[in-house]
DNA sequence: CAATTTCTGAGGTACGTAAATCAAAAAATC
DNA sequence: GATTTTTTGATTTACGTACCTCAGAAATTG
């Protein structure tokens, strides 16, 4: 039988208010006495039982997702997941609160991470963004006590608890290795699209993948990256452009968003001259080029596991408890034609 | 305010006790008032309070495992994870209990079934075996009330509540694509090596290989199936000698287990005449293989995400509650070299 | 209409923990 | 040794639900 607070009080000699003052870090206990009763706990192998203590503390948690007004099809799913979990909340004691941000904005992150802070929500998952007023911003509000989750963006060597999102770097490794092996030997030059250098996802899978093409694929070559800002149009024409100035492009890598533009500028190739395409996130326009074989690989996050594995994280942290870490791994997913869910 | 039972009582007219007369299925409430309750409960949006309910039965959810006695490393990390489960089941309220039964034997399955049929577990996940008899049993079970939830192999048009594993026909599919888009274009035989024709798993993923190989890639031709009953030896004696009396063998997919005889086979050859191979489940002979360029993929499912995932359906089902589909589908995991975790 | 059966209400206890109060005991201070 | 402060015990209420008992009301039957 699981031992239970009453136990404790009985194995250590105590009464249950004591064994109470112990568990939850209130004061007015002697140093000999406290040892008595974690001697206790520990001797007995005593959990607190989180649904009963929930329960009597009538505790709901809060949370705070701050998302950024993206409307690339990846950042619209993640938020709506996240209304799906706001959904769920009532059976989960959880809830659920979603601020909006402007993209890319450091100030306007900073901003919104003072304001929440005032509530003293439970945790905070959000979408990171790379500099030092946001490590601060971070610092401040992990020393408030609130549980910290980074989301699809890190912020490493910050305070944050931690990250729920895809492995950035392997990501990259990954592209280029499935680059390389459908080229199969053929030399060619590599175009690569992102959305800006300045994300730190970004820039870790342009780091992943130059590094496995330099390594297992010398005669590949990569040209410089083109930075379409996620925006389709944008995207478009450069990638249009770069196809008329470099006939010789056999592959492109699309490490960002706005894939539309990408596509409609493979497209208006004629197919036996298309260079083989690998990109992120599987979405509408993705799913089609995939199906239609404009698109090659995709490699996808899946934004219902990192809002899941996020809130999960969220309730172990703010209770103090472990987290499966196997469990929370954000995995790369790769969708070929053939194994489209 | 989450609505309560005091909630729905007041609201209906009725009280605590007919309320929970009528959430508890109880006897002894007239139809008019039992609709009445009923229609004050999803009025007011009530949900059950699981926790506050599972701390009121004292509950504890009894599962059972049923696990074939296979020494191959997946079925042992499999062990290893529900292991795990059980050391995590004091926080989570699960009674978890293996039962070990011979492999690919479906009458001892039957058996074991009817054993643990006696106890009257909440719920019971096993590795299916795909006969009639089987089915029969499964459906008893169920009948009596018992959640069903099949692991790794499945066992379709039957009464089990769900399937806890990858889509193996997808698994299949996948492989073809790969190895037809690393073939890139060479004509070639591709030898398949599987354990065994009667599970149903390795069934599946032979008809999707075959249907892509068909269908996208059709100057590749399949050898007739090495059934290596998952044994290494046998395996590697099949490997080498079916690389012996066809020289033209460009690619093996290895769908089942017994992986470390194929690699030795592949590996005694010279390296430039090497096959390109595919084969399942990450584990420590196919993870050094695929470092050392032996392996070209490894198609792996999670363990761990399987027996998290039954217990989450197995708790949900003898609950009665629905289940978040998207979180349980177990992914199909593509690992290169590359991208190794 | 009386007798019987079927419903319903009121109330309590329990689950394991949190949080509070108040009194009593022990220790520290002067 | 008296006073103050700190520590501890005993007890209570609450969280939301389950489950039990017993009495009384309502409906059904004869």
């Amino acid at each position: 039988m699981k031992p239970t607070v009453h136990d404790i009080a009985r194995s250590a000699g105590v009464s249950l208010a004591t064994v109470d003052r112990v568990l939850n870090g209130r004061p007015g206990v002697r140093h000999v006495t406290r040892e008595r009763v974690e001697g206790a706990i520990s001797a007995l192998g005593y959990v607190r039982d989180v649904a009963a203590a929930n329960l009597a503390k009538s505790r709901t948690y809060s949370f705070v997702f701050i998302l950024p007004m993206n409307d690339n099809p990846f950042m619209i799913s993640l938020a709506d997941e996240v209304r799906g979990a706001i959904g769920r909340s009532g059976a989960e004691r959880t809830g659920i609160r979603v601020v909006d941000v402007p993209p890319f904005d450091p100030s306007a992150l900073v901003g919104a991470l003072e304001a929440v802070l005032v509530e003293k929500p439970a945790g905070i998952a959000f979408v990171a963004i790379d500099t030092p007023e946001v490590r601060d911003a971070v610092a401040r509000l992990a020393g408030a006590g609130i549980a910290m989750v980074t989301l699809v963006s890190d912020l490493p060597d910050s305070a944050r608890d931690h990250y729920a999102g895809i492995d950035n770097i392997a990501a990259g490794r990954t592209a280029a290795s499935l680059m390389g092996r459908f080229l199969a030997g053929r030399s060619g030059t590599v175009a690569v699209l992102a959305g800006s250098m300045l994300v730190r996802d970004h820039r870790e899978r342009l780091e992943g993948f130059s590094a496995v093409l330099q390594d297992t694929f010398p005669d590949v070559r990569i040209l410089s990256v083109l930075e379409g800002r996620d925006d389709p149009e944008l995207a478009e024409m450069l990638v249009a452009d770069a196809l008329r100035r470099h006939p010789e492009i056999s592959g492109i890598y699309s490490l960002g968003a706005g894939n539309r533009g990408l596509i409609r500028a493979v497209q208006s190739r004629e197919a036996d001259r298309r260079p083989l395409v690998i990109a992120h996130e599987l979405t509408a326009p993705t799913r089609a080029a995939l199906t239609d074989g404009i698109i090659d690989a995709v490699l996808n996050q899946d934004a219902g596991h990192e809002v899941r594995s996020a809130i999960r994280v969220l309730k172990a942290k703010a209770d103090g408890l472990p987290v499966i870490t196997a469990q929370e791994r954000i995995r790369i997913d790769i969708f070929l034609k053939d194994n489209l869910p």
